[in-house]
DNA sequence: TTGTAAGCGTTATCAC
DNA sequence: GTGATAACGCTTACAA
């Protein structure tokens, strides 16, 4: 069965394929009576415009591209969702990549999306990103880049981040106020924007309550379950922590198995903080205090810079949304019953 | 900055567009110096070819649509990342949308996808789906239909399942193996493939064991948390059931909580098994017995059935991937010290 | 209000 | 081994 184009319903119909593209595109300068008449007879027809060939001959493309570093996270796919409620109704779809945490599989992914002359790219950085030609190149293009979560203050354009500080404050701030005194911190590169300000919210509540910071209490590179449950592991041997406030909750769910197998009175004598509300965090027992990040939200927001960003608007802005510290057992007062 | 198209190289080479475009397919008929001139030339000025005029012209694209229920599901994002994996290296790209277990949406991404011109479209049907004719579309119009997990029969192509059967079987005999007697299934809706032939699979467990199956405890259209922390709460002041079956984990974390709410002794007196294996599952305390599907491999045999079918080998067949049963702790032996 | 014709960037089919 | 030309399906000045 081959496709219908608008030069069969011309044809069908006695008048010219122009006639059929305005009246199919609601062109005022073509009669109503027309453009019902067009209108029903492609219906009829079954006819599916070609967006290739329109997208070819307008030179812009209702394809939008983007690349998460993993698609399986919670956070990423609410924000896929948040970006498709605002762009599909809008008429574009998604030609969605994953970096795998690897720069070279997200530049690649951003070459497969200029050669597929994508209307704009939007992107949440992979940990290993540490050169950024490839998203100059698509700044150079003159295709909107749109950034969140990870991003690059460098380039051009619109980033939506969570507020990772004020997030990270009130983690440790309520790890405080529930008794513990010597609060860790597992965190990610501190090069990356969401882990560096996650570091700055955690020393920014112990100053306030301790009046110094002790540098070595804070970790890096402790982002997946195997390295948090090692970290623990180690770190309770030489160090007399009774807290750690987590950069993520997948490191978070390490220490927590860390904590059962050394049968650790936990939560009571130890507390422990995530970051990002997996849906597993309130599953746990003890459940885990996290730090909710509105991702839809961020998609949303995202999904409209880019359409503001297609119409000609490029807001070269930074957009912070809220995030909602969410308390559960694993960070309850300390107990001073022993 | 304009893009960089072969008629710029070939202008710049004094040649013409034609032998660009050989020079770049690697064509024999062009001289390997020449070749060499051009992709070098090419490299030089940052061409990055045109793939929807590229498309147009072939009238083929490498874009390749995909429809899934929800993109947060494990299972679900686990098959994007192994449809990834054996498409992007073959030159494909990935348009993803979601129907968010809707008919309606589903038809839109179908005619979202039909208007991009994918070269083919993978898809696992909502629940709700139960009219066709969208994807019969897809058929009549040669374009490559591939289904996977929930599927329809009817429709010609390839299909890739996994074996509910022998999980649903594993699961419930593991759960009489233990010594629970009056074991109820939570099961969605029946006439949905996957459900249908979990219920097959309780049913052959049940009744090798028992000798006949007490239709009663096959509750149908429970498979989220809430109706699942519903239903036990109802069902235990009914019925006398000692262990459930859920249909998938989700459901089972509900009956999960509805068993820890009234402080029923789980595990000991009471069992229960999921299917899907979620992350949680094992997270859970106690951890939850699933049956693990592997989608990844469901995704990799997807997208080369997908690849076979652009290239004229469409399969008519069902492809069956094993599962697997992750024994924990929420279906072990039954207490008999009392 | 409608028709004509050119062109978006490729590639396939002829030629030479 | 390379060039000329038409065509994929659509949109848009410019005419009429």
């Amino acid at each position: 069965m081959k496709k219908v184009t608008i030069n069969d319903i011309a044809k069908k119909l006695g008048v010219t394929p122009s006639t059929i593209s305005r009246a199919l595109a609601d062109n005022q300068r073509v009669s109503q009576a027309t453009r019902d008449k067009v209108k029903r007879m492609a219906q009829e027809m079954g006819y599916q415009p070609n967006l290739m060939a329109s997208s070819l001959r307008k030179g812009k493309s209702d394809l939008i591209g983007m690349i998460v570093p993993r698609i399986n996270r919670h956070f990423f796919s609410n924000i896929i969702s948040g970006v498709e409620e605002i762009l599909n109704p809008a008429g574009y779809s998604l030609l969605i990549m994953q970096s795998h945490e690897e720069l070279e599989a997200e530049v690649k992914a951003v070459h497969s999306l200029m050669r597929n002359r994508v209307g704009g790219i939007i992107i949440s950085l992979s940990v290993e990103t540490n050169s950024f030609e490839h998203l100059q190149g698509v700044v150079d293009a003159n295709v909107p880049l749109v950034q969140f979560d990870r991003v690059c203050k460098n380039l051009k354009g619109p980033k939506i981040v969570n507020d990772n500080i004020t997030g990270a404050y009130l983690a440790t701030r309520h790890l405080i106020q529930s008794g513990y005194k010597n609060i860790a911190h597992f965190s990610g590169n501190k090069m990356i924007n969401v882990y560096g300000e996650r570091i700055i919210g955690y020393k920014k509540a112990i100053a306030e309550a301790f009046g110094e910071v002790d540098e070595s209490l804070i970790m890096e590179d402790i982002i997946t379950r195997d390295s948090g449950l090692e970290t623990i592991q180690q770190v309770l041997k030489e160090k007399e922590i009774d807290a750690v406030f987590c950069a993520g909750d997948y490191s978070a769910f390490g220490v927590f198995e860390g904590l059962k197998d050394l049968k650790a009175e936990f939560p009571g004598k130890f507390g422990l903080v995530g970051f990002g509300n997996e849906p597993f965090a309130e599953m746990l027992h003890p459940s885990l205090s996290s730090i909710e990040q509105d991702g839809r939200e961020v998609g949303r927001i995202a999904a409209q810079e880019m359409i503001d960003a297609i119409n000609g608007v490029l807001h070269n802005i930074e957009r912070v949304v809220p995030v909602e510290f969410k308390e559960r057992e694993s960070s309850k007062k300390i107990n001073i019953n022993f």
